[in-house]
DNA sequence: GAAGATTGAACACTCAATCTTT
DNA sequence: AAAGATTGAGTGTTCAATCTTC
């Protein structure tokens, strides 16, 4: 069964549940993370990152890439980091083009305050209602639709 | 195999992939209906939930209910739309403090136009990626998620 | 007092233009 | 010219306070 748009209900349905968990999950995320440590969930997914990556530093565009945003949010965002003290800009020594973003100690420790009270959240609005199985079917799922998208649209 | 947070890195990839692609895939929704007919996201889908309701009318707590939206937020972006005469609020009869939303000739002669092309922009950005298998697991998922954060939250 | 909704200020994001280095 | 990043203006979102009706 589909209608004049070539897509069924349950199609429709998948999708609008798509949008409408994430933005109530979302939400929920970031009532937490402004409680426990003062942070956006934007600024710890970037403080993660970079902290997660192999030298401890990542490029705008890099961190662009892995959060799935455009360049310019990154970089105001990195802006008002910056003056909020919990990331700094150093030189790219390999191309005077790039900008190295590192998190700086402040930064580390409302991290850290965060980080279990956080991973509690994740648990309790998302992971705690996906089965191990149902964990494999969707992250194939999410992850194929964020390879066909690949890196277009950066801006 | 979990870490000091109780949370596997298989599921850490799930929510990574989660939020990842949410991005990826709102921004290219976002750019389709700018392109075919002039309106953003949340003007679409709060568009089409009015059409699609019973009576073609909502509510301002309606509407961010089925969105998972604030109310404050709805609020401000029907103000926006009424100002492009996109939508209309009208008294409503059982509640005086309440207001309904309805769409005006303009708006829907907008849907209308943005419908094809966004359908066919959802299917190529997510639904093709999706299994019937699939789509059943991920519908099951998201709507538990949705429906044990329950309505809390509203502002 | 609670529910439905609105308001304004502060904060965040997008778009297009710009700058520098490659 | 392309890549990496930034900027400022315009637009959208959040937060807390407020208003009216139930």
């Amino acid at each position: 069964v589909v209608d004049a748009t070539g897509i069924s209900p349950e199609e429709w349905t998948l999708w609008r549940a798509f949008l409408r968990s994430h933005a109530r999950v979302s939400r929920e995320i970031d009532l937490q993370l402004q409680r426990d440590a003062g942070l956006a969930q934007g600024e710890y997914a970037t403080i993660s990152a970079i902290l997660e990556s192999p030298r401890r530093r990542l490029r705008i565009g890099e961190i662009a890439e892995a959060l799935g945003w455009e360049k310019s949010r990154v970089s105001h965002l990195i802006g008002r980091m910056e003056q909020r003290s919990l990331v700094a800009r150093e030189a790219c020594a390999d191309d005077a083009r790039a900008v190295e973003i590192v998190v700086t100690p402040e930064g580390r420790r409302k991290q850290l305050a965060a980080v279990r009270a956080h991973a509690a959240e994740v648990r309790r609005v998302f992971l705690d209602h996906v089965s191990p199985d149902e964990r494999e079917v969707m992250t194939r799922v999410l992850r194929r639709v964020i390879d066909e998208l690949g890196s277009t649209g950066q801006r």
